[in-house]
DNA sequence: CCTAAATGTAATCGATGATTACATAACGGA
DNA sequence: TCCGTTATGTAATCATCGATTACATTTAGG
């Protein structure tokens, strides 16, 4: 074979599945990488993610100004997913008698917000802990989750209205329930439901029991 | 200034403030430097805890095997303070009516509960999350934890004995109780209480209502 | 076409957890 | 009192990670 010159011929694709020097779109690689990552309990590492898209450790540092960056952006996706989740749950809540009942929509809330929890621990943990990147890094996460936050309190306000609260104060009510429902989905989050690991339906059933308790403590009608 | 033989003279302590080669007691000096370390938000590293100890990188080491070693030592020694705290608090209780009444018994221990975790969030988060070391690779934690969780159990036995609960479910009530605290705990840690964070004592003041909240609701007496 | 911006690569830096070989101190029995 | 064993700290080294920089290649627009 003689010496090639200096210059390289141009790389022709001479397959499709040839990785171009450009990748397709690294951004949402990554980000899925980063998910990806998180879902198997593993650090999410900068590396490990470029390791996943086979590109240079470096390369992620051009759509993401640092590690925060990037979990901020696995965040959001995430935080999506949950809402769309949540959102979708109400949907159907609607149809039912759910629509003219607000505690029974608190409960469908309170149902799909676990439910998600459950199944996704480690992206639960990205989009609520604030540990993985400077909180309120992504304002785009905090304004969804105040929208969520709205959806409770109207309920709540709601339910007031129709005289179904044993107590006024519907601000330590909120507080509560965002308390229970956040507590018990952190506390399987951080294995402090140690048996019961093995039977998810049992936890989720638990969910739905601890939620009931609550709502049937702040109702008037038993 | 002549070369000196190759065998140093023995070092003779002249002062008393010269550090002798062994340190005092490293193994607790480190301890105490990973819970400041953590009070500080700082990132807990073996280094840093071993640079403010004054003594080489290595040394550590010698006293754990690795640096979740070191975080589980840290979590035991802050269990140990908060058990105490909440025992403290049990006791205080004892005095006053609340030997009687068993969910006075109940929020005693709640409120101590939150009071803690509210004034030592760093140190909760360690003890809670299993996320700095290893879950599980801390009987003593364990233990304790369990401990703290049977005494809880108790009161409500008791509570229901005396026909002061509207459910018979124990356990529910139990992980209800233990989800909201949990969950005010760390909502408090992971930073969801953005406003109030100046005044501490109203996250204080909402944590004694939200427990009150939770105590009319399984209550049968308003 | 040809240049400029976008995007990936390669090399490098400082910090960290961890391991190893070595040095020094502390302790206890002869 | 001396000596050797054990406990404890030091020094040097390694791989990994986040991050930065200089350089290469591709893509797009005038």
């Amino acid at each position: 074979m003689p010496a090639r010159p200096t210059s390289k011929p141009r790389a022709r694709r001479q397959k499709p599945e040839a990785r171009p020097y450009h990748h397709g779109d690294l951004r949402r690689v990554l980000i899925d990488a980063a998910l990806q990552l998180a879902a198997e309990g593993a650090e999410v590492s900068v590396r490990e993610a470029a390791r996943r898209a086979a590109v240079s450790p470096g390369a992620p540092f051009r759509h993401f100004p640092n590690r925060d960056a990037l979990m901020a952006a696995a965040a959001e996706e995430a935080q999506r997913r949950f809402r769309a989740e949540i959102e979708a749950a109400l949907g159907e809540a609607k149809g039912a008698e759910a629509a003219a009942d607000p505690l029974l929509r608190f409960r469908a809330f309170g149902l799909a917000y676990l439910r998600w929890a459950m199944r996704n621990p480690a992206h639960f943990e990205i989009i609520s802990t604030g540990r993985y990147f400077a909180h309120g890094s992504s304002p785009e996460l905090t304004r969804d989750n105040a929208e969520l936050i709205a959806l409770t309190e109207q309920m709540l306000a709601d339910a007031a209205e129709q005289g179904l609260l044993r107590s006024a104060d519907l601000k330590r009510i909120q507080i509560a329930g965002r308390a229970l429902v956040y507590g018990f989905a952190r506390m399987n989050l951080d294995g402090h439901f140690p048996r019961w690991g093995v039977g998810k339906g049992e936890v989720e059933r638990m969910a739905e029991g601890v939620i009931d308790l609550f709502i049937s403590g702040i109702a008037t009608t038993d």
